[in-house]
DNA sequence: TTCATAGTTCGATGCTAATCAAAGCATCAC
DNA sequence: GTGATGCTTTGATTAGCATCGAACTATGAA
């Protein structure tokens, strides 16, 4: 028995509501400083400053020193992956954290999940990329098809820069919402940034909500039309 | 702040030593009893029974009775894929459970995840399903292709029985050992299921194990044959 | 019926870990 | 330098919870 990794650590640190607070807000993808974090949490400096600990301890968060400032991101996609399940196992279990508001439902239909679109409209996209035949399961996974890095030119996403680095350029991650996937990776990254850009979208400050502009929003449906 | 589910009840039932090893038990798919679980677990009876009560109430585990006996199985393929995310952010970061041994390396081989097959052996199959364009994305997320049920049904696998339940046909499940996606859902359960009946391979009683015989591994090789 | 086995409930115990205030460092501004 | 800000360390306090033995309930066997 007692078979397979040891995973009560990385629980136990999950478990704790002030760690788990910092983890929510961290999942936005933002680097943010010991005393954002302690403020989010809603305890004083010198709890977070311990639970910042424990948590870099554990390889969950990665920390920055600049100037005076200590900033902390996640460690990893997988990271994050891992948190959005855990969210999908506590939103089907009804351990939602407020009634349903506004914001809920904006959180619903547009956030960032660590660096990429998930909500709704991550999900819409996801499934037009692959109705579309822009992505499809590879040998290693889902990947860009040359109909897909079309796509990708067209729109003006860096492609060569992508191709760089080492890390999968597509992954899917279930989205805790929709119960669907939508797209993760270095593509789903440098799609979100994309929108930002040029104007089609932006992060509401403080919170995971992505607001697309009505133009921005049309040409988005264009681009990746809704699936049946 | 506080956006999205609260995890934290989730996490913390999984953060307990004890409840760990009732998981990770069940993570062979088996029901196993109260009693059973105690000793998995290595605690009393009482102990292991407060443990249950709360892993059901939270949603992780469904109860079984029968006769004198009570019978535990996770609740979902979803919480299944919840602990083996947990897994794989603990065995990257150093937290096996023992050294590596040559138990170890047979549950690297092949393992029972939930109810069907991971480990080396899992994600071979899934590479070469997908190779082969027996399984594909589809809008719905991964599905089983022409060509693949064309596969199955040579194989002898009762596809008209499987087609009836509504749950997804397949599933990715990222395999904590070897890194990659591994085949779950309908598909994934009934392959393993298959392989069991036809005599390829038999469990390991009392762990996750899976144990090909040479013939049964001969076959597979040829079905699902390795990809560079 | 009577005994044995499976499981749950209860009450007491003890340990772990979250918390904060205050003091200590480190960095920046002046 | 002096003061201010950001963060960490220390030590004391406290609350929660895992644990067990023992009593209790339910099912099955003889």
């Amino acid at each position: 028995m007692k078979e397979g990794p040891d995973f009560t650590q990385i629980a136990t640190l999950m478990g704790d509501p002030a760690r788990a607070n910092i983890l929510t807000a961290l999942m936005s993808g933002r680097a943010l400083t010991a005393s954002e974090l302690a403020a989010e949490a809603g305890v004083t400096a010198a709890t977070a400053s311990s639970h910042l600990a424990k948590l870099e301890q554990g390889g969950l968060l990665l920390r920055r020193k600049q100037g005076r400032h200590r900033y902390f991101v996640l460690a990893s996609e997988e990271v994050a992956h891992t948190i959005e399940a855990m969210m999908g196992l506590a939103a089907n279990h009804g351990h939602l954290r407020t009634r349903q508001g506004p914001k809920d439902i904006e959180l619903r239909t547009a956030r960032v999940c660590y660096n990429h679109l998930a909500g709704d409209t991550g999900v819409q996209m996801f499934r037009a990329l692959v109705s579309g035949g822009h992505i499809a399961t590879g040998a290693n996974g889902l990947d860009l098809t040359a109909k897909g890095a079309e796509l990708m030119q067209r729109l003006g996403l860096p492609l060569e820069t992508l191709a760089k680095s080492r890390a999968p350029m597509c992954r899917e991650c279930l989205d805790w919402s929709a119960r669907r996937s939508h797209l993760a990776g270095k593509l789903g990254r440098a799609l979100l940034t994309h929108f930002e850009t040029v104007g089609w979208a932006a992060r509401v400050p403080d919170t995971r909500i992505i607001r697309f502009t009505p133009k921005g929003r049309a040409a988005f449906d264009a681009t990746f039309a809704k699936q049946d």
